[in-house]
DNA sequence: ATGCCTGCAAAAGATTTGCATTTCA
DNA sequence: TGAAATGCAAATCTTTTGCAGGCAT
């Protein structure tokens, strides 16, 4: 293994900073906290990588969560998003939506093979600057943007040929 | 109005060479030509901007093709998709598809706004260059890549205050 | 107490699939 | 004539919604 408790993916401090963000957000909101929307919280926070809303009730259900349904997480998804903790993620799949933790992440973007699934996360403050000055051609002021790259890894090259 | 029939969307002649087009992918995959499929492809090909599917039938019913089902179209879409007539087109929306005519345009990219819809296509070869090279650097062969620009608009910010 | 939150079941939407029939090569 | 294509209905899948009861302030 490497170092040390890397394994333990996200550190509770962490976990601990998003819940308080969150409880901020409802009480904003004149809303009220609950068990479950925070160990829903908790979970999305704790997944590594991407997610959909299926996976995260498996994984509370293997934590020994087991009566959070489905409808719930769906509800309490706008609020997680709204709170910072997650974003939504396309990851070209068909229908279900994807997400991934987005609190105390940097933004990036995905490329990723189109023949084995490997993902690779980038960032480029040159794609970044170049989107904000087509957006400002065009009159808009930019507020996000959606943008994967699909190829063929080198893997995948090299053992189709 | 502006110049003589332009108005007339698309021009039979680019018609004709896509389904030109179409006929080679067919006959190459061993497949059936059909009167059904080739009218689906006019309309695909005839219908300005972007559409889903039901607008497409919709399209067909106002031509006078009544009969042809959803499911159909579904069907031959990867067909269409494959020879290069059409593409899907992400367009934020939540579930459903959009297309898009492909054949004979060149290569863009959407910037939308988020408060009225309005829709600017661009193109960058700059952002092109960036993305084949960001593909390379790990070490994948750059296929195709999704890329919207969300904003708001000139309008609606002055408008909106 | 009051009103948000939750589970469950049913609804809604989009896309797919099975099957009998029609169309094409 | 045999395979592919189509219409229609039923099935899937994901996400949403209505309700009755539970929990938090």
């Amino acid at each position: 293994m490497q170092t040390k408790k890397r394994v333990a993916k996200t550190d509770s401090e962490l976990v601990d900073r998003a819940l308080d963000r969150l409880r901020e957000v409802v009480q904003s909101k004149e809303l009220k906290n609950s068990q479950v929307r925070e160990a829903i919280a908790r979970a999305a926070l704790q997944h590594g990588g991407h997610f959909t809303v299926e996976e995260l009730v498996r994984s509370l259900r293997l934590q020994g969560i087991t009566n959070v349904h489905v409808a719930t997480v769906y509800r309490a998804i706008p609020l997680l998003v709204e709170a910072g903790l997650i974003q939504q993620s396309l990851l070209s799949e068909g229908d279900t939506q994807h997400f991934e933790r987005s609190f105390e992440r940097e933004h990036h973007d995905h490329l990723i093979c189109s023949s084995c699934g490997a993902l690779v996360e980038f960032h480029s403050e040159g794609l970044e600057a170049l989107q904000r000055e087509i957006a400002e051609r065009h009159g808009y002021t930019l507020e996000s943007h959606i943008h994967e790259l699909r190829g063929t890894c080198a893997a995948c090259r090299s053992s189709k040929q």
